[in-house]
DNA sequence: GTGATACAATTAACAGTGTTAAGTTAAATA
DNA sequence: TATTTAACTTAACACTGTTAATTGTATCAC
């Protein structure tokens, strides 16, 4: 009685195919300018042939998104160094966090940007991986808070402050390429040292 | 010999008028989701009559963005207050600019960054009004710098610290509305002080 | 006043879009 | 071997941005 499994597991394959070529072509042309009928061409099937695997192409995108969130979650998570220096952990978080946002950018906008247009009220809800990457930095965070390194005793604003200033130089670095940035790494550190610095003192 | 006078004048009346129409639309439907025909249903007139004042939709948007950067400038030169209180004037600049971005979502995603997804290299060029909101904050950080409250000397990295952090919790607030956040005003100004006090640390 | 000119505005068309409903094919079951 | 099941495709709909060709009309020179 394998069949069901067999049948199972090319289904689950022939979406893997689908989310891929999605990725690959959301990436490097951008969301917008990939077609239903592109994707099909992509992976040599029909173009109705994928909405037996996703609702519609914003569902796409949202299982796109899903996967750039468990990949950021994994970033960080290999970097969990030792909590007895929780603010060397938050200063290595948040370089991880921009430099995955740089290395990824169109992935980043969309997971960011492009798919909370599309898909209202989602992406951090209860469960979600979006609410267990703000999670991780709240681990950070409150040992931070715990060991009274930060002034603040309040962990969802702290959190939310950090996070505010990596969301924001990962932005502007992305969508503004030639306005005249001070050298990248010079300017992500300055971020990251300033608002832990302002968490401190 | 008024006759070209008029018509330029109607011609621009027209323009102003495909405009504010694009821009109702553009924010309340999103830039995707309006189409040209939209547009000129809105101001009864045919589809095409709209590309004999822009070039095409990117375009549109365009002209949209820049208006927004300028009353965005316009609301921020409002309160240049006294230098004799640099930081002051930093704090309730950045509180503008935060408001700004959330009383005109929309416009704001838009310019900051729809527009630089389909204008690629454009926004904040030298001459453009994008520039000159940067150099409005540079003004007042320049002035913090010299009166030796900053600890940085570096007037260009520190503008743009203080810019990723006001972006940042911008963006954040708009694309995650469902997010536990922090109560807003609360938020906002915890990023802005803390920004601040890291600068001067 | 009449004919020529300029130009605003329109109609028609093209190639492409997301998506649905109906139809086809082939494999697994009875 | 006949029937059911499910994967997959074809055809179609209403819509998209944009261009080329066409119409209409107000202005000009005579």
């Amino acid at each position: 009685m394998g069949v069901k499994e067999r049948r199972a597991r090319e289904k689950e394959q022939l979406r893997q195919q689908i989310l891929s070529a999605a990725r690959e072509l959301f990436v490097n042309e951008g969301y917008e300018n990939v077609s239903m009928r592109k994707i099909a061409n992509k992976i040599e099937y029909s173009p109705t042939t994928i909405y037996l695997h996703f609702k519609d192409k914003a569902d796409l995108l949202d299982s796109v998104c899903k996967e750039t969130l468990l990949n950021l979650l994994n970033t960080l998570e290999e970097l969990k160094s030792d909590i007895s220096d929780p603010v060397e952990t938050l200063r290595k978080s948040g370089r991880a966090y921009v430099e995955f946002g740089l290395k990824y950018p169109q992935d980043y906008k969309l997971t960011f940007v492009i798919r909370p247009q599309f898909q209202e009220g989602l992406g951090l809800q209860e469960g979600s991986v979006g609410e267990k990457v703000f999670n991780y930095l709240r681990a950070i965070v409150s040992e931070c808070v715990q060991q009274k390194i930060f002034r603040q005793v309040d962990v969802e604003t702290t959190g939310q402050v950090m996070w505010s200033a990596v969301h924001g130089v990962t932005l502007l670095l992305i969508d503004f390429p030639d306005f005249p940035w001070t050298e990248k790494d010079k300017l992500v550190d300055t971020v990251i040292h300033t608002t832990i610095a302002g968490l401190k003192a």
